[in-house]
DNA sequence: CTATTAGTTCTAATGTTATAAAACAATCGA
DNA sequence: TCGATTGTTTTATAACATTAGAACTAATAG
């Protein structure tokens, strides 16, 4: 892995967590201490299910989050992984 | 300062950071080990000097550089504490 | 003063992102 | 199977971001 794809990655990871929406979506789930749902975290948030969806595409894509299907539900929780990998320390700062 | 505030400003430091230009732009100021002019920083990262002057303008309104003015020129240099504050590790990382 | 150097701001072009409604797809219970 | 539930994709729109050239400002050297 070159500098430059690692900065790249980086500024991805980045771009992912400069949306307030996004912040709040990881905040939530670093709280529950839990996986939830599209619907769950929508309603808490107060989002449409579209723009939840398209933000939970956006954590995925950069492997911030995983997701499990479950009957009609979809889990999602926080990949720690990630999170100390580029940001070590930043979820117990939230 | 209330969590959301807190919030907001996380995600103006991570819009900052989330270019591969500012990325570079903190990189060549990390390894250089001091401080450094838009001149110089255009011509290493080979961006128009207009250009460098927006990075700039982005990174000093959310507080990761300082500028000093000394004769025509003006020097950038990191701002290690707003680093700290918010990416503990980041900088070593880079 | 005038010219030079260094950086900023304005402008316009181009591209990207966030949003929600609507249509769609998948799963499951009755 | 049918209808309900849950989430995804498509579409349209509005807002915002990045870029460089041109015009501009500030400081200084001669």
């Amino acid at each position: 892995m070159t500098l430059e794809q690692t900065d790249l990655q980086r500024t991805e990871i980045f771009k992912v967590l400069s949306d307030i929406n996004r912040l709040r979506i990881i905040r939530v789930l670093r709280h529950a201490q839990r996986e939830m749902t599209c619907g769950e975290i929508g309603e808490k948030l107060n989002i449409s299910k579209s723009t939840v969806s398209y933000h939970f595409k956006m954590l995925r894509n950069v492997g911030l989050t995983n997701t499990r299907r479950e009957s009609q539900s979809k889990y999602l929780s926080l990949n720690y992984q990630t999170f100390n990998n580029f940001l070590p320390g930043f979820l117990d700062s939230l």
